[in-house]
RNA sequence: GGGCGGUUAGCUCAGCUGGUAGAGCAUCGGUUUUACACGCCGGGUGUCAGAGGUUCAAACCCUCUACCGCCCA
């Protein structure tokens, strides 16, 4: 690996198969045990053990990771903790499908203890996967930190927090309205409720007045079914429609019931007839509609949404969608259907499964939630915690603002089991950090455990300080919590920030994290969103496999606007493995010149003008690319480094450079730039970046060993960077004029160059020979006129002229064509600026230094145009 | 119903505090010049969604409209 030869076409699969391994040997992802430093730390935000990484965790993932690499480099003593996720309901779900498909058999069929086995199993295989592609992505872990949401250590601590805040008070049990997941078979928080459009329809029921029963009030709903639940009609007190009506009973159809109507603020008299059912055990609105007015609950539907209950015969036993149409067939033969119409409404869905979600009522365990979000609130306010992009902060605070309290408790297995204790003699409820032995109240020793495990983003909440040993007051926690950056996507804001932040001020007592790195979505090409059914999710592994992970990190790295969406383009990761080429083998050509007695510091008086460019240069695109790494736009510097690399270094330094090879000072300059350029790729690219420097190396043994470049006094050249900018621009005129007239590029040619400006002579004077390789000169003139030359095809710079003699006669004709349209196109342009200096009050108050700019490029033009006036009165 | 984004070259997207538009890919012409054909040299391409306003000056600020997308209720 190590050999100086270097293939001419590098191969990414060969580079990134061995380094991650001696990067963690070595131990360069773990923090020294001494602190040196000021300390840095990001937790990962840990990837669920459903399955494998898709590309979105790519980019979650890599982002933090070229933040973390840089301040490594910068010296920070720097934390870069991985983990993964139980993710109750989604694993438990996978791994019940699984089942399913293979065996035929449900969990209830394994039991709970050999069920939990299974997905114990399943977490394994599924944790080794995810942890194989974070190393083939690169990532700066330490992985002797590792944590899992659901291990021992972790079930400790989340029982400790339960009980704690039980004895708060904060986490109660009561029986609410929440909703349950039919096929989950599970309750869930209002989080896990999609709420999406349906088509559906509105049936208007007809309720009879119990006086007269030829008088109605009309009802609108789109679940006939839960008439047999109401309890009553409602409307707005200050309805006129039905105010007099307030009071009165109504039949209600099918049951032989009666129900009162009643007046209630909350009735929106927009909806339907304005007259709404109320079905309080059954919908979240009537519900509470239901406790003001200490109304009954009838529970009509079971958990398996089978209607139950005090109702007909006929309907006990129904499906909720088949008693929906069995009901409405006996309203419509009672004539009490007034009309159906179609209607869009929006009905919650299970987030999972997408199933349509049952709002019932059921005990579950509650968090409080209004008193943990005031400091929470109060620290972005405050800025202790600030969000990229800063929009973010406004969804925040509205959410917490309007927070509901959390139900936490699930009727799942895999999770964390809710430590609660019921006594089988005394009904007490012993709530512990130790399983209780008898009942403290009666001493009885038949207490049973809750079934219920909790939310799986309950444990995740606590992720930030349990990770660093918060349980134990340990050196790691006092190192690096609070921890410096939170990188996560906009779509768990309230699942996961918002409730990281409530926890980790109450236990943590400071913010969980400084920053909240916020990026968007990745969509396909077509800027669809990715997933398994539209069958158009890439898989990072295959990415990688055939652009390699350096190339596939720079292109979302590069398009990584925070908070903006990503259309994953393949040609652009394309474009980057040829980018990696590139470097590849500009580094090739560095490396195939050094002789090795190159000095390691750069000697200013014997260096070339050429090399006092690219230093000036590099400094300045140093400059730039910490800046935007401190304002955390990535993307930006990515996109720096990317043409710094291509546009600067290969394009024009490298071919300077070969006019220089000669001299030591040059290849030691050679060297050093090329190591710098490794420095400022390694956060982006760092299996190439480490692959190349292995061939430079100074005296460290890793790239994230060595300092990250920073902007340096001493590699200010201005007067030799303006020297070479002109020869720049000489040349690419040059360049410009052959291919306009066809010279064949190989060709070598005379040239005469003419020059206005004195300053502008000396610069190419004094580097000509950089000039003659570039612009393929048999020999080159500087004259001061160029009319007494043969005649020649002209091209015209700013200052500058350029003559190529001609062959024969066509070469003229073509000259003259080309330059009259030249001449036309810059009357045009120069008409239209002295216009706009002219009228419109621009020279009167435009800054005085925007006009002179523009005035310098108008006489700029003014000149060029004379010029070429000129010389086609020359040529005619 | 409330709120937030987006609409820029054929495609996917940059464009920070307003000063006459950029990248990658694609495309066209030329080219195997000893780091690189995953290359080199050069070119073309846009009424910056539409309308109005502020301003000497608007892709950028304000208002409205249209379409696409998202969040909350």
């Amino acid at each position: 690996m190590l050999e100086k030869d270097m293939e001419k076409a590098y191969d990414h699969l060969q580079t990134e198969s061995d380094w991650y391994r001696r990067w963690q040997e070595n131990g360069l992802f773990t923090p020294a045990p001494e602190p040196a430093g000021i300390p840095f730390s990001i937790i990962l935000p840990p990837p669920n053990v459903t399955g494998s990484l898709h590309i979105g965790h790519a980019l979650t993932l890599s982002l933090p990771d070229i933040i973390v690499r840089r301040k490594k480099m910068q010296g920070f003593h720097v934390l870069w903790l991985p983990g993964v996720d139980h993710a109750g309901i989604a694993t438990q779900m996978v791994v019940e499908k699984n089942l399913k498909k293979e065996t035929g058999q449900t969990k209830e069929d394994l039991g709970r203890e050999k069920f939990l086995q299974l997905v114990w199993g399943w977490k394994d295989a599924s944790e080794q996967k995810i942890v194989g592609q974070i190393k083939k992505l690169g990532l700066a872990l330490d992985w002797s930190r590792m944590k899992f949401t659901l291990s021992d250590e972790m079930q400790r601590v989340v029982r400790k927090v339960f009980v704690a805040l039980y004895r708060e008070g904060r986490i109660y049990q009561g029986t609410y309205m929440v909703n349950r997941c039919p096929s989950c078979k599970t309750v869930l928080s209002d989080l896990e409720v999609e709420h999406k459009e349906v088509q559906g329809r509105l049936t208007y029921i007809r309720y009879p007045l119990l006086r007269d029963p030829k008088r109605w009030v009309v009802v609108a709903t789109t679940r006939p079914e839960t008439l047999l639940g109401d309890v009553a009609v409602a409307v707005h007190p200050k309805d006129a429609r039905y105010k007099k009506l307030i009071g009165q009973e109504l039949r209600l159809p099918l049951t032989g019931r009666t129900i009162p109507l009643l007046g209630d603020e909350d009735v929106d008299r927009e909806f339907g007839t304005g007259a709404v059912k109320v079905t309080p055990a059954h919908d979240p609105a009537d519900f509470k509609i239901a406790l003001k007015h200490n109304l009954e609950k009838i529970v009509v539907i079971d958990e398996q949404t089978r209607m139950t209950g005090p109702i007909p015969e006929k309907f006990i036993g129904l499906d909720r969608f088949a008693c929906r149409q069995a009901v409405l067939e006996d309203l419509r033969a009672q004539g009490l259907v007034e009309k159906e119409e179609e209607y869009v409404h929006n009905v919650g869905h299970c987030q999972r499964c997408e199933t349509v979600v049952e709002p019932n009522i059921s005990k579950q365990w509650f968090l409080k939630t209004a008193e943990l979000a005031q400091p929470a609130i109060a620290a972005v306010r405050d800025n202790e915690i600030t969000f990229i992009p800063d929009k973010w902060k406004k969804v925040y605070f509205n959410w917490m603002e309007n927070i509901q309290d959390w139900c936490i408790s699930r009727q799942l297995w895999w999770g964390h089991r809710i430590p609660a204790f019921y006594c089988q003699d005394c009904q007490e409820v012993v709530v512990d950090e130790t399983d209780p032995e008898r009942c403290p109240t009666c001493g009885g020793s038949r207490l049973v455990q809750d079934e219920d495990v909790l939310d799986t983003w309950f444990s995740s909440a606590l992720w930030p300080f349990t990770t660093l040993g918060w349980q134990d007051d340990s050196a790691d926690f006092r190192t690096f919590y609070p921890t410096s950056i939170m990188a996560t996507g906009f779509d768990i804001i309230f699942f996961w920030v918002a409730r990281m932040i409530m926890m980790g001020l109450h236990f943590g007592k400071a913010v969980p994290f400084r920053e909240v790195l916020i990026n968007g979505l990745i969509r396909d090409e077509k800027g669809q969103k990715m997933s398994k059914t539209r069958n158009n999710a890439v898989d990072p592994l295959e990415i990688i496999r055939e652009y390699g992970a350096d190339a596939l990190r720079f292109t979302l790295a590069v398009q990584a606007v925070p908070g903006m969406d990503i259309s994953l383009s393949v040609s652009r990761v394309k474009g980057y493995k040829a980018f990696a080429n590139k470097i590849w083998n500009a580094s090739r050509f560095v490396v195939m010149n050094l002789k090795g007695d190159e000095a390691a510091t750069i000697d200013a008086g014997a260096i070339s003008d050429a090399d006092r460019w690219i230093l000036h240069e590099l400094n300045t695109l140093v400059e730039k690319v910490n800046i935007s790494f401190d304002e955390y736009r990535m993307y930006e510097a990515a996109d720096l480094i990317y043409h710094f690399i291509w546009d600067e270094y290969c394009d024009w330094y490298l071919e300077f450079s070969k006019s220089d090879l000669a001299s030591p000072a040059t290849r030691a300059v050679l060297k050093f730039t090329l190591r710098r350029i490794l420095q400022l790729l390694h956060p982006f690219m760092p299996f190439i970046s480490e692959e190349i420097y292995q061939r430079v190396k100074g005296d460290k043994d890793f790239l994230i060993q060595t300092e990250f470049p920073a902007f340096s006094k001493d590699l200010v050249f201005p007067e030799a960077h303006a020297a070479m900018e002109t020869l720049k621009k000489v040349v690419a005129e040059t360049r410009k004029t052959r291919t306009e007239n066809r010279i064949e590029p190989n060709k070598k040619v005379p040239i005469f160059l003419k020059c206005d400006s004195p300053a502008e002579r000396l610069h190419l004077e004094k580097h000509l020979k950089y000039f003659d390789f570039l612009s393929r000169s048999l020999g080159t003139e500087i004259v001061a006129d160029l009319s007494v030359l043969p005649r020649g095809f002209r091209g015209v710079s700013q200052n500058w002229e350029i003559l190529l003699p001609f062959v024969d006669d066509q070469d003229r004709q073509r000259e003259l064509q080309r330059l009259r349209g030249e001449h036309d196109k810059l009357a045009k342009l120069i008409a239209q600026m002295e216009g706009k200096l002219a009228g419109g009050g621009f020279a009167d108050k435009a800054p005085a230094e925007v006009i002179l700019n523009f005035k310098k490029n108008l006489q700029e033009y003014i000149e060029k145009k004379a010029k070429i006036g000129k010389t086609i009165d020359d040529l005619s």
